[in-house]
DNA sequence: ATTTGTGAATGGGTTCACAGCA
DNA sequence: TGCTGTGAACCCATTCACAAAT
C-alpha cells in the first residue's frame, strides 16, 4: 500500500512526544488525513493486529511498518544525469535523512565525469554495472533529459537495478520484475493550472451546469480540484 | 483529467517531426502508455471531437489541450522556503521551460531575506500578499520543513493563492476552493523500497502462496510492483 | 463502553464491445 | 473498411455498518 509511509510518518510525529502507548484507528486516520475504516483495512491487511476496545500499540506498529517498508536498512540510490535537476537531488538532504543516501552520481557526458558534487565524484554511465555492484541493492533515479530516459532505464535494469524513480518527462517501460515510479514536477503544475483555469474561465459554464443539475456551482468547482473532500486533510507523505 | 498533460507531451513530441496531420486514439494511447478506449473517453469528455474513420487532427488537439490546460499564458510560481530543496527548485530549468517561471522566492528567515538566488532576491514571507499581488495569479510551492507547512499554506491562501504544490512531508489542509497537490520524494523511495523488500524477503511467502492459489509466484510478485501491467508502458509526464 | 476486524454496499474509474459515422 | 464515441460490464478501492472482542 502506498499509504503506509504516511501512517509511518504520522506515528513518528506522534512518537516524538510520547503521549500514549496506544492509538486508535480514528486518531491515526485523522493524522494521516484518511478514513478510519481505511486505516483499519490497511493495517489488518498488513497483518498487524490491534486490540479491540483499546487500539494499536504504537511501538509495535512502528516496528512492523518499518520492517514492512524495508526501512531497517539504508537503501543507497544512484542518480543518473547530473544536470540541473540531478545536482539538486544530489544536494537534497531529505534523501539521506530518511534512509536513502545518495551513493553515486553517474553521467554520460565525459566532461562531467570526475567532477565533484558534494562528497561524490561523478562516474561514467558505462561503469553503471560496477557502481551498482559496489553499492549493493540499489534504487536508480533518472534525472536526465527525456530523450535518453528510456535508454538510461534499460542501462539501469541491465546493471541489476530493480527499483527506478523517473524524474524525466517521458514514458518509460521496464520489465515486469522492475518497479518504476515517476515524479514529474511540470505535470503537477499543469494539473494545478488546469483546475485554476476551470475556476476562472469556467465560471459561465459552471453557472450553466449548476442551473441544469443539482446546482451548487461553487462547491462543484472546488471539489473538482485535487484537494480532496472539503474540510478533510488532502495531503500527506513521508 | 490528470492524463491531459501526458497526451499533450506525446503530441508535442510527435509534432516536432511533423509526420501526419492526424492521429488515431490507438497511436496516441501507445505514446502515452495507456489504453486506447481511455484516450477516446478522455478526449470526448474534453469535448474535442475527432473524425470517425480518420482520427484526431493533431494541430487542433494541441490547440484545444493547451487551452484547456491554461498553457496559453505563463503561470508564475512563488517558492516558499529557500532551503536545500527550495534552492534546487529555484534553479531547476524545467519550470520556466514549460511555462511556469519562478517569479519570487520567499523565506521566513530574516537572515536569508535579501540574498540573491539566480536572478531573484529572497523576500520576506511577511510580504507574501504584495508578492502575490505583484505576480498576479500565482501557484505556490511549499518547500519548507514539515512543521511549518500548514502555516505556510494558510499564509498562501490568505495572500490569494489558489493552487499549491506541497513538497514538505506533512499533511496539509486547505479550503475547498483551493487546489492542492503534493510531491514527496521520500515517500516515492519508500514505496519502491516496499516492493523491493517484497520481492526479496518475501520469496518464502510467495512460494507458499503460489502453491495454495493459482500459483505463478514470480509474476504475482512483479505485478505487485508499481510498474503497471507487464510489457505496458508504466510511466508518463510532461 | 470502546474499538477492532470484516462482510456487504457503494462508487468511480477502466475496459469491452459495438453502433454510428466518414 | 477504419476509427470514433459511448452504453454496458467489469473491477477494485473506499466506505458503511455491525458483530466480535476486550
Amino acid at each position: 500500500m502506498a499509504r503506509l509511509p504516511v501512517y509511518l510518518r504520522s506515528l513518528l510525529e506522534l512518537a516524538e512526544s510520547p503521549r500514549a502507548a496506544t492509538i486508535s484507528s480514528e486518531r491515526l486516520a485523522e493524522l494521516a488525513g484518511v478514513n478510519a475504516a481505511k486505516v483499519r483495512k490497511d493495517l489488518s491487511y498488513l497483518g498487524s493486529y490491534g486490540t479491540r476496545g483499546v487500539g494499536y500499540d504504537v511501538e509495535y506498529l512502528l516496528f512492523e511498518m518499518s520492517r514492512e517498508l524495508g526501512l531497517t536498512q539504508d537503501w543507497p540510490v544512484v542518480i543518473v544525469g547530473v544536470g540541473n535537476l540531478g545536482q539538486a537531488l544530489a544536494n537534497y538532504r531529505g534523501f539521506s535523512d530518511r534512509g536513502f543516501p545518495v551513493g553515486a552520481l553517474v553521467d554520460a557526458d565525459p566532461a562531467k565525469v570526475g567532477e565533484r558534487v558534494g562528497d561524490l565524484v561523478i562516474e561514467s554511465i558505462d561503469d553503471l554495472p560496477s557502481v551498482v555492484a559496489r553499492l549493493g541493492t540499489t534504487i536508480g533515479l533518472i534525472a536526465t533529459p527525456a530523450v535518453v530516459a528510456q535508454e538510461v532505464a534499460d542501462d539501469l535494469v541491465a546493471a541489476g537495478v530493480r527499483s527506478i524513480l523517473n524524474f524525466a518527462p517521458a514514458v518509460v517501460t521496464v520489465p515486469p520484475d522492475v518497479s518504476l515510479r515517476k515524479v514529474d514536477l511540470a505535470v503537477e503544475l499543469q494539473i494545478l493550472s488546469f483546475y485554476q483555469r476551470r475556476r476562472t474561465a469556467g465560471l459561465a459554464a459552471m453557472v450553466e451546469a449548476s442551473a441544469a443539475s443539482d446546482g451548487n456551482g461553487s462547491s462543484a468547482g472546488s471539489s473538482a480540484g485535487s484537494s480532496g473532500a472539503p474540510a478533510v486533510p488532502a495531503e500527506a507523505s513521508e
